[in-house]
DNA sequence: GAACACTCGGAAAGCGCTCTCCAACCCCGA
DNA sequence: TCGGGGTTGGAGAGCGCTTTCCGAGTGTTC
């Protein structure tokens, strides 16, 4: 089976009578050919099964119609449990989703990539450049990533998801984070909560950082000064830990916004096991919409985040790019909406 | 930036004063090449910057270093939502972590295809057949799939996630979906309920029928005859109205398996709404274990389902596969368990 | 009828790498 | 001094494709 060989351009060739070149051209719908022969040449593609090789194809085009998906983590070991956490998370899948509805159209490919040593970043960067891919959309996890900036210096479109933690001149589509829990915000002091706190993803990733900003910020703008933050890591159990300690330091508090979902799940177990009634003792915001919020009891009030619109722009994005490198660098920011349910 | 060329193996080998055969050698680590040359040669690797092209080489060697993820879904339109609902399910991503933790060991890279026609099947086997990636590991969603098939007679090394519909000679590994069924009906009964009833998904893919089979055969053991089984397909919603229609047609079930976590939760939501108490008045048995099963109130007694292992075994085996392909086929079959939470 | 403009198809030069020969060389014993 | 065995490094032939030249053929115009 592996074995036989498979038919090449050559045999093509051979078996229409005309040259190499000919069937390429042919193939490719190259220049007027002559129809005669055009359809002699489709005709003993037919009869050979011939497929393109795409490997040498791209070898000379220098296009590959594959475009990578960057995982930047930070120094992560086989045995550390955290990718597999990630790649269960909704997140991954969604974005995953939302590239493939526009690359499929396109007949392009995406390929997965995980780099989470700066060895592992300098190797990435060197098959880009020599065309293992036409570019990569980035997926960055640590808190400041030198892949940003290594993949615009090596000239490898590139487009991030998420706004890169120092200014870089790269494409990057984001969700307006700090809206988001302004909206949070807005909404557990209209339902009349006064003391609020927050549970927060790690401090240092712009995602979690903009959202304690924003959350803050719509806090003073309505006369609230300071507010109790806990931070946790965007895992269910970080979040009941965090409500844990919230509720320890604070017992008074009626209103929390946790930075997402899962964590929200986490807070509501605390409370529960706590003794305190959502959302009549303590009302709960979440972030995400996640299929989590819906499952959740009580059903989670949380901010939507279309990230699947977020992937499909980002590559739309990346294909235009490849297209003209030469294009203005852009973001695109997306606007987060309040999902209403039963926690707040 | 993009426009500079690369260094090649060329340069490297005029920088260095050898021909291009001595440095592949070197940096291929073949054969004993004399020790200064050996440093002379990654020195001038070192100056020049120089990243093999795997392209190229790959051409060559027949190896890519590539393994693809092939979806196989039945005629899905590009409009069709479907595909992103299976991807935000987190049975795509616990798939793509268990691969990922052997692959990336062994630096072998995944690439994402999805294929949800006849021609687009074809054109994926002829792609693998040229070398574009070394192997495939299968997800196939439709009830009848050719492509298990096509690939085996192309001699594409593949794993198939799930077993085939029909019977093929091809490696897979699956999960004894009638144990696990089995193992909910016993729960279901000790626990006392006496009218159970089903929520299956669609009958004619093999994960369902086997659960089907498992109930039923368990029920009949324990000398529980005919059980009324409501069809859903996978989705929280179908769950739900599949729950619906039971309770009208037999209000006194006590009893509810549900053949995965999401249609469990959508069951829950139905029997809330028609005020019954999970688990006093009706027990609920989901499976997968999923993070879902314990986000849900009441947290779902479930079975587990190792998908992530199987995952990464069918990693396992298709590299070995692609080491040596005239290995035995074999097939790994899981045991799933029963997981107590509070619903059932 | 010659000069010109086109159209079409073929030859061949790569793309960047691997790997099989083969020549050159070294060391040893006869 | 010479032949044989064992290294080591280089030349060069591909892997399967695209694409630039060019030459040959056709039709058009004065």
């Amino acid at each position: 089976m592996r074995t036989e060989r498979l038919p090449t351009l050559e045999d093509v060739a051979r078996i229409a009578g005309v040259s190499r070149a000919t069937v390429s051209r042919v193939i490719n719908g190259i220049r007027n050919v002559d129809p005669q022969l055009h359809e002699v040449v489709w005709d003993a593609v037919g009869r050979t099964g011939y497929v393109p090789n795409r490997l040498a194809r791209s070898l000379v085009t220098r296009r590959t119609g594959t475009v990578a998906l960057v995982v930047s983590d930070s120094e992560s070991h086989d045995d550390d449990p955290f990718m597999s956490r990630f790649f269960a998370d909704p997140y991954f899948g969604r974005v995953v989703g939302g590239l493939m509805s526009v690359l499929r159209a396109q007949g392009v490919q995406l390929a997965l990539q995980i780099v989470g040593t700066d060895d592992g970043r300098k190797r990435l960067v060197g098959d880009l450049r020599n065309g293992q891919a036409d570019g990569a959309i980035v997926l960055s996890l640590p808190a400041v990533d030198p892949l940003p900036r290594m993949l615009t210096e090596g000239g490898v479109p590139a487009v991030l998801i998420g706004r890169p933690a120092e200014p870089v001149p790269i494409d990057y589509v984001d969700l307006a984070n700090d809206t988001g829990a302004a909206l949070a915000a807005e909404r557990l002091l209209s339902r009349g909560a006064q003391r609020l706190a927050m549970i927060s993803g790690p401090a240092d990733v712009p995602a979690s950082s903009d959202r304690i900003a924003g959350f803050r910020r719509a806090l003073a703008r309505r006369g609230h000064g300071w507010v109790p933050i806990e931070t946790g890591n965007f895992t269910r159990d970080s979040g009941e830990a965090a409500m844990r300690t919230l509720l320890a330091g604070h017992p008074g508090l009626d209103g929390v916004f946790a930075a997402n979902d899962l964590m929200a799940l986490g807070a509501l177990s605390a409370l529960r096991e706590a003794g305190r009634r959502v959302p009549q003792d303590v009302a709960v915001v979440g972030f995400d919409d996640s299929s989590a919020a819906v499952a959740a009891s009580p059903a989670l009030t949380t901010i939507r985040h279309p990230l699947e619109d977020m992937a499909a722009e980002a590559a739309r994005l990346l294909l235009a790019r490849i297209e003209e490198p030469a294009m203005r660098v852009s973001s695109v920011i997306y606007e987060p909406a309040l999902v209403e349910r039963d926690s707040a």
